[in-house]
DNA sequence: TCCTTTGCTTTCATTATGCAAGTAAATTGA
DNA sequence: TCAATTTACTTGCATAATGAAAGCAAAGGA
């Protein structure tokens, strides 16, 4: 998708990184739905296809943001984490939600959501990295 | 690109709007640069080719993010400028450009400028707003 | 020892991207 | 007044990315 850096605009270096329409998504699901494996990540509603979804796991690992590692208690399986890295987007993907709530008619996030995720950004992330196991600070 | 709706997750929403690797570059050149018309998006130092710019500014003025009109000094040109929805967008790109200063050892933006962003969005937000005729509420 | 589960890879058709060249309307200069 | 230039594209074509479907391989279970 992104090779190469196309000049040294952090808004581009963002857009190497992230900037595709499953990237994001994948996040979303580990860090807002808990999801861990491959099948979990096909079962979401927009239907990533299995090559797409290898391909991005691949990228997304490559770049630092997921780590993957067997699963001890099926092997068969592979657990995927996000990294501090992948942490820090949770301020770019809140806004992106916020903003979508303002303009999308139909979306699918409800007031009471929005209003959690406006008036208390800072409880929220606190509130995800404690699932992964960090502390407030770092 | 994204021709019709994934699912009705509001990230979802927003990457079909603006998930792509040129969109957002066109809406810094024109929210933060100052950009007005066709030729100047050209020069930007990412080198996006003419094809794909007609396409990013046809999309992104069909989505309600830009409007078009002729330059009544010029009528050759066209002067294009965000609409309200466009400058709600700014809170994204500074989380993203905020991410990606913390993660690329090489980029171009200076610290004092990290720090500005960081520190006082709110008055980033009313200054850049106030450039094309927006005074504090909306 | 099969059968199933899990996580992919491969194949191939369709779509998007990107470079280069071409087009057309408005403007300027001779 | 008309030829050159500016500005904003469009078109053609090659290459790359996406997506649907099928296939494959290792691990686990019956």
């Amino acid at each position: 998708m992104a090779p190469q850096r196309r000049s040294d605009c952090p808004l581009a270096f963002a857009l190497d990184a992230i900037g595709d329409r499953w990237s994001l998504l994948v996040l979303r699901d580990i860090l807002l739905h808990g999801k861990r494996h491959y099948e979990e990540f096909l079962e979401s509603g927009e239907g990533i296809s299995t090559n797409i979804l290898a391909d991005r796991l691949k990228r997304l690992a490559r770049q630092g943001l997921l780590s993957k590692e067997r699963d001890a208690d099926n092997r068969r399986r592979y657990i995927y984490r996000p990294t501090e890295k992948a942490l820090d987007l949770l301020p770019v993907i809140v806004e992106m939600v916020l903003w979508s709530a303002r303009y999308d008619p139909d979306t699918g996030v409800t007031p009471d959501v929005v209003e959690r995720l406006r008036d208390d950004r800072a409880g929220f992330f606190v509130e995800v990295r404690r699932r992964f196991g960090r502390g407030e600070g770092a």
